[in-house]
DNA sequence: AGGATAGTGTCTTAAAGTGTCAAATAGTGT
DNA sequence: ACACTATTTGACACTTTAAGACACTATCCT
């Protein structure tokens, strides 16, 4: 399979809660589960399903928690990062993530293969073009 | 399972206790139990399940109780400590403590995989941007 | 004992999150 | 192009959660 692909305009409801179109979708079922992390990256929103974020985690497993240094490293990981599970076909997004993405009434989704990626449309243009 | 994750901005109420949001309640009911251990960090506090503090006091039974070295760092680490339980949604952090980690009537809660963090807002600011 | 202070239970209100449906839009096959 | 199906959107009612307030209990102190 081809995990996930293609670039979607997408609108937010009145609660803030994202629609997550039918091809993501489809791969989400069929090569993962309903279960999402989504994570603040530097302006936008990456979205993980659960093992590959997993995966992602077990490579800080060798730092130290009481060690100062480690333990920075391990909150600016940690700390932007939300569980969140597709309910009736969409996501909601704690309202501090919203924020730190831009995200008002539309978002751009943008597949990534094993992750996608949530822009808010203005900041995604200058990106991209 | 995910652990402890996110950022949340909690106030405390006219006694101090503070409403453990409902996701960390969420993992610490499914993962753990009511009872926890917080402890006082450089200038915040570590929340950890009870059985994630047994965990580590093992870790540090390695040092020896006649060094000096040691031994200050295990004074530090005990003496800040206290057991506590949520009760009804919300926990009671003892005085000194509040004091210690300079909470007044905001807080932010860090989830940290396995533990939390609670922070005054001014100094959470300060380390996370 | 009496008064002060710290801790606990509970209620109210406001805000955030959730389920569901119907209309609108986009996509499909013939 | 047409009818048909699937998807997206917006809306609304409902539920859950958080904040603040207040009364009550326990504890401490003299």
């Amino acid at each position: 399979m081809n995990g996930f692909l293609g670039t979607y305009n997408i609108s937010l409801d009145d609660k803030g809660r994202l629609n997550v179109p039918a091809k993501l979708r489809a791969t989400l079922e069929k090569e993962y589960g309903p279960h999402l992390v989504v994570c603040v990256m530097d302006g936008f929103l990456i979205v993980f399903p659960q093992n590959e974020w997993a995966t992602n985690e077990e490579k800080l497993s060798h730092l130290n928690a009481f060690d100062k240094g480690d333990r920075n490293r391990l909150r600016e990981f940690y700390a932007g990062a939300t569980e969140c599970k597709i309910k009736s076909g969409r996501i909601l997004l704690p309202a501090n993530q919203r924020e730190a993405a831009g995200l008002k009434k539309d978002a751009v989704l943008v597949g990534m293969s094993k992750t996608f990626e949530i822009w808010a449309p203005d900041r995604w243009t200058r990106v991209s073009g």
